[in-house]
DNA sequence: CGAATCGGTGACAACCCGGTAACAACGCGA
DNA sequence: TCGCGTTGTTACCGGGTTGTCACCGATTCG
């Protein structure tokens, strides 16, 4: 719960992030803050050297940037998960902002996680922590148990955007799921339209405020009976009772 | 068509907020708009000023000019990443733009996030609200203690809007209960009519004074019994009996 | 005691806000 | 290219919220 001011004790040394992105700036700023977080680190500039690297020497973390001068960072990704010896290899993805697209794909081909420039170093550097942490928690087990949030008779699987009630799938669209985490993230507490429009829609956008009650109907619907526990808090905004 | 654009109602006014440039228009600017979306703000002009400033009031917020005259913002940084008491304070950078740079570096002291320039004013705003929430998420559990406001057997949850009386919530409108929340910041003290028309109305409002009466009758009766701690002072205003 | 002042009270109308549905624009895959 | 799903916009509606007023009781003070 606290930031992680110096080196987090639990991490070990021998743990190997690699870093490919094509911007050397990019490149040393990430691994300067992962070994300064206690990470062994390499780095590649592009897929091929990126895969070459990986053949190397298996990483324990892979953060990959989706958009590569030769092959793309979605190709990477298929070809690790083809492999027998890296298809359960954590990948982080990062895209470009506003890349809605982007994320979407970057999931479809299977990352761990992802996280859109421009980032928080620390926040990148919390989330190769996550990533390790629920990779050796379920470590040995054939699947992956996913990090589920849950409000309610609402749960949600965030990494493979799977939204159900009462254990029952629900269809959402990539947008209703976010406006969905976004709230149950936030569960109890109300959250303004403005901050709906910042944390779902981007910072900037050109939505117009009603396009969210709209789109908050739409959730509900989907939702069901469920549908009722987004509340709406006049003048205000909504709130996920919990 | 567009929504009147008032502030939003879930920004505190006790957020402080520390605005570091050397640019006095900018600082000016960025600080108006601050005040305008709800938070305290303070401002220093060189590297020295903010580090005193800070002793003074930690802020929960620092804005960041990279480009300092006297000692540079990665310094700043720095030290104030060193020092136990702000080790973990929320940094907002602020670059040249194109300054690839100086954005890396920038992000190796542990900028939390950071905005070129020239920057969206709006968008600013908005990205020191997301630190906000971000820190308050990553703060402590997900139901965190409301700040609570009581005063008797009222109780306020000022983030969320709920007023509750023994324990029990009570249905308010938003304008009854920042009414309320007034009257119970005040508690014990008489408060004028005009000085409820300023707090609760806004500033340039034209209500007439009588309004205010139907209003505090209005909350005594969704008070219940519990209502009849809001006193009246004859010729003088309303005070909350404490 | 009686008038003036003040606040309580209920009614009412205007308005604001969110729900809702229909439609348009867009992107993507077949 | 077409069709379809997703997303954004708009218009309308209904109800909650708010401002105003009239009336009345209470208090104050001459």
């Amino acid at each position: 719960m606290p930031r992680i001011a110096g080196v987090d004790p639990l991490r070990q040394k021998d743990i190997l992030v690699l870093v490919v992105d094509d911007e050397p700036d990019l490149r040393d700023l990430v691994e300067f803050n992962l070994r300064q977080a206690g990470y062994r680190t390499r780095t590649a500039a592009g897929g091929a050297a990126a895969l070459a690297e990986v053949a190397r020497e298996r990483p324990d973390v892979l953060i990959l940037d989706l958009n590569l001068p030769d092959v793309s960072g979605i190709e990477i990704c298929r070809s690790l998960r083809a492999a027998p010896a890296t298809h359960d290899l954590p990948i982080l993805m990062l895209t470009a902002r506003g890349g809605e697209v982007d994320r979407v794909v970057g999931f479809e081909v299977g990352a761990d996680d992802y996280v859109t420039k421009p980032f928080s170093v620390r926040e990148l550097v919390l989330r190769v922590d996550a990533l390790r942490r629920r990779l050796s928690r379920a470590a040995g087990a054939p699947s992956v148990a996913h990090q589920k949030l849950r409000a309610g008779r609402i749960e949600l699987d965030v990494e493979d955007f799977v939204a159900s009630v009462d254990g029952q799938p629900v269809q959402l669209t990539l947008l209703e799921f976010r406006l969905l985490k976004f709230l149950v993230e936030a569960r109890g507490r109300v959250r303004s339209r403005e901050a709906l429009l910042v944390e779902v829609w981007g910072y900037s956008t050109e939505v117009e405020t009603r396009t969210i009650d709209t789109h908050v109907k739409r959730l509900r619907d989907k939702l069901g009976d469920a549908g009722d526990a987004i509340e709406t808090v006049r003048g205000v905004g909504y709130r996920l009772r919990s």
